[in-house]
DNA sequence: GATGAATGAGTTTTCATTCAT
DNA sequence: GATGAATGAAAACTCATTCAT
């Protein structure tokens, strides 16, 4: 939140700095990372190469640097999706309707998240994804107090530790979600928010 | 089921193929499909590289016959576990028992699997996955079985359709695995499946 | 003709050009298509392969861009040999003489040359040397109107069609040219173009 | 001339030798030396690759002896032919007869034999040809006598050296049939061969 | 003697990166 | 400070040749 006095110069760079990573965010996410060139982003920015060059030290930084912005703005959405509520269950059912919203929106680019903080982890140079992993596993501990405040407040039964249930939210939206993605058609995404919850909040077997 | 009387000669024919695909295997999980070149592989196969290319068309057929035979033997595996059992709980239970023990023996295959099978499905050429992606769904519509039959045995309250179930169950065994196998030593995974079973057999409110 | 204004940059791009198709007629005549790497032709050009295939989509892009520029040149220097004299006679004289000459200055690309237009025009990819076909018929055609014409004014007896007598003497010539080029010692070509058209003009029988 | 006396198992030998040939033969010509592998020659006749090695050094000798064996073919025909007549006319009539006869029944290997004798000599290993040339000059000085006794015997007219006006009258024939060949639709090879004798026999201008 | 599996040098082509202008 | 021409290492893949069986 230092962005505050910047110099014409400074704003000019950043803007140019936003193109570069546009045009790559759509090449990479059409192609695959080591199905682009450098050549490719730098004309789709209308750049020179040289020019890409003197932004980012080289593909692979221009890479993560694309990715950990991505992941700020998701991540950004979601905890504010979070924030917006004062209820423990309202707060969730915020963060699964952003959680679509921000798939629906940005498909592409969630693939190329999904390789990186997926599985693929290995797909560009290992350990490229320290940072994001970070980030990623700062938001699951901010989901994981919205479970803790509810177990403290008797609203959800504990089932799980609070880390647990996070983990456990986030990976079933993210497994609907990607079902919805591949197939909008055959699987159309619920609208209610609900049937993902449903499956935390309700018990399968009488307890 | 056919494989009954091999010559001498298929049967080193198979020796040579399953090492071939054990050194790629190696290497990919490591490195990333296109990071690992065919003579590196050869390499560590300690064959030339024309004599890989005596078994695998090219690169990709080596990756995609790879990546195959290992979701071939977990979904297997997995099947297995799955019919062992006659209770519906029991095989529910059996199937994450197992599906931890492929994760723990399998790391590397593991990781290689999902970035076939999550998000990164373009990280190769696109399609490549078709077959995967069907055995997947294939193993999916197993399990759904599972929750199916005791929803009518009233077993299991009906909190999600069957399908949606099963994915729920498979991606809060793959999270938590996941999670596990990336960090084994902070969050040793917890011997009692019991823990993932939870989550979908209780309820996190009072219903 | 519309090389008027080429900029520094453009003139520079064009003796660049010139001199990777210099080295490469070098290396092509010498040891053929074939057997000449582009590795080959950038080390002799002085450039590396990259620059090369900056000037040519491909190994058979520079061989028939080489073969076509110098298929011009050539059929350019015997047009003009046939319209710089008013004669017929005079006409094909000069044109035996443009060919020596041509021959003399160019023995290595005659040789490819040869290799394209002759039998050989499977020795690349089928259908590469269509354009350079057409030319040559082309100029055959040239040549074959000034046997047209000397037939009209009665200055040549019609003994074939013009057509056929321009095969023949173009054959003639390329027949003569080559066996003193393999062997200039042995046979030393005739200064005399007329030993050539001789056997055109003057019947070997009575008639 | 020797092949008298030949043990069963040098005339299965032989046979052998044959089949290979006639294999490479038909793999040349349609795809030029360099575009057919050893592997397919062998698969073609139905031999093992290695046994290919056992009768040929490598691959260009194999090459060689292919044109070779065909070269003499040809010579023999053609020299059959002049020598079946008496009078040197009809001796040159049966020549062209005979090579008219001899390109349209193999105009593939005839096309292999131009890219070898004609300009292309390069096109294999440099200097492949020796023998071949050598043959062919043999035969040139056998169609050159029949020019010299014509002209001894005044039923020619000395227009040129003897050994001049074969490689004429060869030339002509090579031009025109392969102006056939190639087109034989267009331009039907004209069944007399006077066509291309006369050029020779009748002078262009009156003398 | 025949076989064909195995070899690995060699080929074309791409592309991240540098640096003179 | 921007440019983009030039670079050359490295990749996928082929195929002539050998040699153990």
């Amino acid at each position: 939140m230092k962005h505050k006095k910047l110099s014409r110069r400074e704003r000019e760079k950043l803007r140019q700095r936003q193109e570069m990573l546009a045009a790559a965010l759509e090449l990479f996410s059409e192609k695959g990372y080591h199905n682009v060139s450098m050549h490719e982003i730098a004309e789709k920015a209308e750049f020179a190469v040289g020019t890409l060059y003197k932004f980012f030290r080289n593909k692979e930084d221009l890479y993560k640097s694309l990715i950990a912005e991505q992941a700020d703005r998701f991540h950004e959405a979601l905890t504010r999706a979070i924030e917006e509520a004062d209820d423990e269950i309202e707060k969730l059912r915020n963060y699964v309707k952003a959680k679509r919203e921000v798939f629906a929106a940005n498909i592409s680019v969630i693939r190329l998240y999904f390789a990186e903080t997926g599985g693929a982890s290995f797909s560009v140079k290992a350990g490229l994804d320290k940072e994001i992993r970070e980030r990623y596993e700062q938001f699951l501990r901010t989901l994981a107090s919205v479970f803790e405040s509810g177990i403290k407040r008797k609203r959800f039964r504990k089932i799980a530790e609070p880390y647990q249930l996070a983990v456990a939210l986030d990976s079933l939206c993210n497994a609907f979600l990607l079902l919805w993605l591949e197939a909008p058609d055959d699987r159309p995404f619920p609208e209610d928010p609900d049937v993902i919850l449903n499956i935390l909040f309700k018990g399968l077997v009488d307890t």
